[in-house]
This record gives C-alpha cells, sequence and structure tokens, in this order.
DNA sequence: CTGTTAGCGCCTTCAC
DNA sequence: GTGAAGGCGCTAACAG
C-alpha cells in the first residue's frame, strides 16, 4: 500500500509536507507542491481515512439505524439522509432492525465500536431507551425519527401521528361508516399509541361505541395483517367492520391482500384508509385506499442527517429540536372509488 | 476516550493480556480473564475497529453502490445485502449514484479513501469500465449485479434481459398487439440492449415492421417517460401503438402516470407491459400492467454479498462466475384485465 | 516554508 | 501464561 512516506521519498520531502498538501494546510512553495502531485499522480497514492481518523477522532462516518429499508417510508429516509449525508461528506452505514430490540442492541455495539460520528434511528420500541442511554454515555450524538421514547431528550422529527389519524377516522365517519377497525402496530411504539388515541376520540366526539374486537394490535411489518382480518371477517355480518383504518403502509397491503384471498373485494365490499403512501400509485386511480395520511419521508430523513450533523460539529442550537411533520391527506374521489 | 491501557492498568496486566482477552487468542488464566473482564465492565471499554483495521488491513465494511435505493429492485436489492452481510459480519456503506458516472467516480474515489473491503456494484453504464478499472488497480475486489461492462472480467449477478423481453413481447402479440412500442433505458446500459434485442428479435420472428417512432430510449429513472408518451400520443390513430413494453419499474409507472394525465385509460386503452415488478400490487387485481417479469432482487443483494466476501476471504474459485438469473413472468388474468 | 518527534489504539513478534 | 518493543498510516505540536 501506499503511504505519504513513498510519497515524500519519491518526492524528496518529508511525510508532514505531503500531509500537508493532502489537507492543503499550511502554505508551500509551488516547486514542493508540485514534486509531491507528481509522486502521488505516479504511485496512485489515496489517503487512509483510518488512519486519520485515529487522530482526529472523526469518521465521517453516520449509522442510518431503521426498522426495514424495504419499507417505501424507509426506503425514502434513507433516500434523503444519502444525500444529506453526501452533500455534508459524510458517507452512511445502513441497517436493518426490523423491530427487533436485540437485532437494535447487536448494531448498537457495532456502532459504538466502528466509532461512528452520530446515528439517526428509528427506535424499535420503547425498550430502545437502554440503548439510547448507551449512546449517551458513550457521547455519540443521535436524532431520533419517527418515533419518540420517554426519558430520552434529544433531537427529534416525528409526523403527527394523532392529527393524521384522526382525519382519516373522520373521513371514514363522512362516508358513512359506523363500524370501523383499526389494524394498530404495537403499544410500545409512540406512533402507534398516538394513532389509536387519534381513532378512539375521533370515534368518541361521534358518539360511537367502540367495539373491542375491532381494534387489532399486530406489527408493523409486512404480511402480519393475516390473521387479524380472519378475526374481522369471523363476525356476525351485524358487528362486522365496514372500514378499516390500517396504521402504516406495510399493514394496509397486508390487510387489502388477505381480504382479497377471503374473497372480500377491495375498496368497493371493505373500506381501507392508512397511515402512509401506498406506492406508486398513491394519487392514482383505481384507489385501493379511500384515503391515506402521507408522510414526507424524504424530509424526515434529510432534515434528520442534517440536525445529526449539525450536533456533531457544534453547530446546533442548545436545546434539542423538536419537529412535527404534518401527514398529506390524500382522499380517493368518488368517482375513482365507484370505479 | 477507554482504550486497552486503561483496562491494563485497572486490571493490573500488560495491554497484550487485555487484548489477547478481546481476541480470544491464546491462553489466559482463569484469573487474569476475570480481572479483565472486570475492567472492561466498569469502564465500559469498546474496542477501536479503526484501530484494529489500520494494523489487520480489513476494515469489514462494504460498499454498495447502487444508483437508486428508492428504485424498488435496488430496495430489495440492498435488504438482501444487509441480510448477508450482518449475517458474515461486514457492514454496508450506501451510496446511490443516480446513473450518474461522475457521482460514481466520486464514490470510488470515497471508497477508496475509506479502505472497504469489496464492493457490491450496479454500475451506472458502459463508461464505468473506468472507475471498475480504478478498483482493480487497487486491489479491491467487487462483484456486479444487474449490468454486466464489456471489458471487465468479474463476479456477476445478472437477469436474463433478452429471454424476459422476448417473453413479455410474445404476450403481447398474443394479446393481439401488432403495434407495440418500447420505452427503453439508456443504450450504454447492457440491459437495455439486452431488452431491446428481445423485443425486437421476437417482433422479428413475427414478421412485424418495426417503426422506429415506436422505440424511444429514455432513462431508467423516476418520471422521465413523460415526453416519450406525448410523443407516442401525438401520432396518427393508425400508427399509434396499442401496447408499451417499459423496460423497467419507473419507466413503467412513469408512463402510466403520463398517459393518464393525458386522459388515457391504463390498462383499457393502452396495455402495459414491463420488466420488474410494480409494487406492492404486482400480483393483486386490478392489474395495471397485463405482465411483467419480476426479478428476484432479494437474491441479487444476498448472492451479491456472498460472492463478494468469499472472493475477499480468499474462499472463491479461481476463475469469475457468472450467475444469470431467470425473471418470474406475471400475467394478468382475463377477467382481471376486463374488471 | 519545511522537518522532527511523538502518539492516536491496537496487534505482531519475540522474549521471558 | 504474560510482557516489551515496535509499527500500522497519519497528523499535532513544535522547531528551525
Amino acid at each position: 500500500m501506499v503511504t505519504i512516506y513513498d510519497i515524500a521519498k519519491r518526492a524528496n520531502v518529508s511525510p508532514m509536507t505531503v500531509s500537508r498538501y493532502i489537507n492543503q494546510s499550511g502554505y508551500m512553495s509551488e516547486e514542493t507542491k508540485r514534486k509531491v502531485e507528481k509522486a502521488i499522480d505516479e504511485l496512485g497514492y489515496v489517503p487512509n481515512l483510518n488512519a486519520r481518523s485515529l487522530i482526529s477522532k472523526k469518521t465521517k462516518i453516520l449509522s442510518l439505524l431503521i426498522t426495514d429499508i424495504t419499507n417505501p417510508f424507509f426506503t425514502k429516509v434513507a433516500r434523503g439522509a444519502e444525500d444529506k449525508a453526501k452533500q455534508l461528506g459524510y458517507q452512511i452505514l445502513l441497517s436493518n432492525t426490523d423491530e427487533n430490540m436485540s437485532k437494535e442492541s447487536d448494531y448498537i455495539e457495532t456502532v459504538l465500536a466502528t466509532r461512528v460520528d452520530g446515528v439517526l434511528l428509528a427506535p424499535a420500541g420503547d425498550e430502545s431507551v437502554k440503548n439510547l442511554k448507551r449512546l449517551r454515555k458513550h457521547h455519540i450524538p443521535f436524532v431520533l425519527i419517527d418515533r419518540e421514547i420517554q426519558g430520552i431528550d434529544c433531537d427529534l422529527i416525528l409526523g403527527d401521528s394523532y392529527e393524521g389519524a384522526r382525519k382519516l377516522t373522520e373521513h371514514l365517519l363522512q362516508q358513512g361508516h359506523r363500524k370501523i377497525a383499526m389494524l394498530n402496530g404495537p403499544a410500545h411504539i409512540s406512533t402507534a399509541r398516538e394513532r389509536k388515541r387519534g381513532y378512539e376520540e375521533t370515534l368518541k366526539l361521534a358518539d360511537i361505541r367502540i367495539d373491542q374486537r375491532w381494534i387489532s394490535e399486530i406489527n408493523f411489518k409486512k404480511d402480519d395483517a393475516h390473521a387479524a382480518i380472519e378475526q374481522f371477517l369471523s363476525l356476525d355480518r351485524k358487528d362486522r367492520p365496514t372500514a378499516i383504518f390500517a396504521a402504516n403502509n406495510f399493514i394496509a397491503v397486508s390487510a387489502i391482500h388477505a381480504l382479497r384471498n377471503h374473497g372480500v373485494k377491495v375498496p368497493d365490499e371493505m373500506t381501507i384508509v392508512c397511515f402512509d403512501d401506498i406506492d406508486p400509485y398513491t394519487n392514482t386511480s383505481p384507489y385501493l385506499t379511500a384515503a391515506s395520511a402521507s408522510q414526507p419521508a424524504y424530509d424526515y430523513g434529510y432534515m434528520g442527517i442534517q440536525f445529526l450533523i449539525e450536533r456533531i460539529e457544534g453547530k446546533a442550537p442548545a436545546s434539542y429540536r423538536r419537529i412535527e411533520l404534518s401527514p398529506e391527506m390524500h382522499f380517493a374521489t368518488t368517482e375513482s372509488i365507484l370505479k
């Protein structure tokens, strides 16, 4: 491997001069500059960032710890994160926790050993508090996205889950639905709690009794809704929900597939609304969902990384920031629903 | 920062003993083991992989260089890659080139400076050959996915673009279409060339004249089909294609959106077939595409990383492997098309 | 403007 | 079984 010593020897200068050239620090004569440049070119030298990190204690690497990159929400988060990181001279390590606490803990250890400069993460659940405390203890800056953790004060980028849930539920009420089920995520995730709160309060305000058999708590993961859908369908006709509020994109898609497997046509025989987009046809008929609360996922990643790097570089305000991004509501037009 | 020296001092042993404990290399008495363990616990020591890399010349970091993580094909590639990497003790750095050669070159420099152990990449185009040669020169192992580069001998994981294109085109012929347009990617990408070859040969075999106005070359990127669609629609009724073969998922989605913007109903008034899936409804009615060639994207990533790590660790066969994965054809049922 | 010295945190090598 | 010396590639701090 070519090192600054090899360059130094060939250019007849000291290694320090080479280092100065590479870092453009301090002045040097045009002639030495040329000599060094020539040697670097001829030998094909590339600086070793690892060695530099050992001294500077900065790796210019960030960790993106999300639950699943194949969730379109997180796909866009990742893209936003990578764009901003590249722009500011950082690289991104990708990790998927699958909403699994032990996987998350695993990755946290790797994060520490790798000496990344910071972490952008969507915590697997409330229990993540121990992982976050571990990061804190080791002075690794982090920013939380999408999910809040009680007892952890930090930069935070969230969606307004409560408000989005209210609007989705209200939309169903306006459409005449009275038996509205909710397919929610696990209660140990803040967004699930907030979305349920929005759902329940909206129904209460409308004086609608909430049948506990209509509320099912599953995972925010792929293909997890099948059993819950069977449960709904097994109810007597009079108790069976006519609409379902899916708490995220994966749940909605899984629900739609499960319903169709059971011969229930969506949207004709069962109305679905959901949090997040169902790409790529969110805004295109035929609408499968009657309404969705679309989150600016790219911005979560982009702003998240920006906040993180500001923290890392000491450019952030002293007090932590809490950003709540409003979901954008998409409603299917009557025409398309009837289609 | 806690180092092995701190641990050594507290445990009353030499730093070397601590190092041995961490790496489980060589024997040591149970007692010293316990002492070291205790010190590590109390001080919260975490080994510094950077320092280790400086000596071992291995970072246990791989680079995943794709065009765009938001392309569902690459999303799944990334997931497969990360899963396999984690399983084998590696981490993944994520980079998006946007099919842009200068961005790709940029990332290659970063790859070199970071001293990653290897690279899994989907080259931006034939011109990538210079970037690959640069990797070669610096002895960085790499595996290519999805796209082949002339003049570069390396492990390769491809889809059978030719065969998939033939089947898609044949399907359109069987459906009675005679005026079939192709919305292709750029000719400097191998998959675009192969898919065009499949399209053209199928039409030739059926004795169908290919109208050059039906072939449009755009980018494999989001929202790039609008102008081409307008072109198609501007043709006289008698020359206007009745079906479109979209060379990838992004092109298909963009085409569908563009068509609908122009009031052309899909699939009723224009039939679309495409390479790749259109998630999440690929296999669910209402079908927007009449047929698709679904690629096992997860496997591209999973196998790609496996091959790469085998190379890195000297466990790969001497000669390079070339894997060609068959796309899985999905055809919409007549019923659903008519719906 | 350029060079020397020392050390980042760890491991290889060779002693004991 | 354990330790001391030296060095991985680079740069901070000081000297000239």
